[in-house]
DNA sequence: CGTGCAAATGTTATAATATTGCACTTTTTG
DNA sequence: CAAAAAGTGCAATATTATAACATTTGCACG
C-alpha cells in the first residue's frame, strides 16, 4: 500500500486549501446561501492546517489582520460553515476543523493525534453500521454521532520509537 | 424481549445510587485510593439521575448543602472519579454521568436522548472492533474513544407519536 | 430606481465552563 | 513523632460560548 493519509505526511497543503475553498463556493452556490468574505476567510483560516483551531484562535488571526471581529463574528461564521457541512466541531477539543468530505452525506469519524495535533476525518461504513445496530438494539433513534478517537498517528509513533 | 433499558423507564433509582456507591467504595479500596467525603458526595450527586450533570450544577448543590465549595473542589473530585472509572465526561454536553460499568475495562458508547436528557451507557464489541479496524487501517494507534450518539430514546419517540 | 424586508454584521456585555497558584490541613509512612 | 504526600480552601483568572440590540448590506418586488 502507499503512504499514510494526507494529514500525516508532508504534502502541498495549499492545494488542500484551494480545493476546500473551491468546494465551498460551489456548495454554497448550489445551496443558494452566501459565502460572504468573513465566512470565506474563516474557512480559509480553519484550513491553514490539519490541526483543529479554536474559535478564539480564529478570532485572533482575524483581528491581527485588521478585521474588526468579536467572538460572535467567529461563532456565527463557524455555525454557518457547520450547517453547510464545511467544517466540523471536535467536541473533545472545543475546536474546529475543515471537512474533508464536503458535500457528501456522512457521519465523520475523527482520528486525533495527541502528539502532533493533526486530525484525519474518515467515513467507515462498518463503523456506522455497528453504531446504528447498537442503537437499534436499545430502540434508540440515533440522529447525530460524535466519534472522536485520540491516539498516535503513524508519524508520531515512529518518532516515539526512536 | 423485556422492556427498555433502565434509564428509559421508571425504576427504583435509589437502588442505582446505592449500588454505585457500594461499587465505588469497593473499587477505591482495591485501588488503595481514598474516596473522601467530598468525592463520595459528588459521586452521589452525579448519580441523582441518569441525566448528566454539569460541574456547576454539582457545585450549586454542594454549596446549597452548606459545603464550602469552589469550582476546583468539584473539578478535582470529578477528575478523581474519572480516573477511577466511576464517572464519565460527556464531551458533547460538557457534563458528567455516573459510570454504569464501573470496574470493567470498557470503551463506553453513550446514547443521549435530546428530549428527556437521559443517557444510556453501552459497551458493544462490534462497535469497538469496527473502530479499531478503521484506525488500524490508517496505521493510527487508538487510545481513547469518545462515542456519543444523540437522538431519541424509546420513551420519547412514543411521546412524539401521540 | 427606490423602498422595504430579510439576512448578515457590529458592538457591548455577560454567561458558562475550566484551570492556575498558593496556603493550609489531613493522612500516611518511615 | 517528623517528614512527605495527598487532599482541600480560596482567590483569581483563563477559556469557550451566547444574549441582546443596533446597524448595515443585499436583493426581490412594485
Amino acid at each position: 500500500m502507499s503512504a499514510h493519509a494526507l494529514p500525516y505526511r508532508p504534502h502541498n497543503h495549499q492545494a488542500c486549501v484551494t480545493q476546500a475553498l473551491a468546494d465551498a463556493r460551489s456548495i454554497c452556490q448550489q445551496q443558494n446561501v452566501r459565502l460572504t468574505p468573513t465566512r470565506e476567510r474563516v474557512l480559509e483560516l480553519i484550513w491553514q492546517s490539519h490541526k483543529p483551531l479554536g474559535a478564539y484562535d480564529v478570532l485572533a488571526k482575524l483581528t491581527s489582520e485588521g478585521h474588526n471581529a468579536a467572538p460572535p463574528t467567529v461563532y456565527r461564521a463557524l455555525d454557518f460553515l457547520q450547517q453547510q457541512g464545511l467544517v466540523h466541531r471536535i467536541a473533545s477539543l472545543n475546536a474546529f476543523t475543515g471537512c474533508t468530505h464536503a458535500g457528501e452525506h456522512h457521519t465523520g469519524m475523527f482520528l486525533i493525534c495527541r502528539a502532533c495535533g493533526n486530525v484525519l476525518e474518515l467515513t467507515d461504513a462498518s463503523v456506522s453500521t455497528a453504531i446504528q445496530n447498537a442503537a437499534n438494539a436499545e430502540a434508540f433513534r440515533a440522529e447525530t454521532v460524535t466519534l472522536e478517537v485520540a491516539g498516535l498517528c503513524p508519524g508520531c509513533q515512529a518518532e516515539k520509537a526512536v
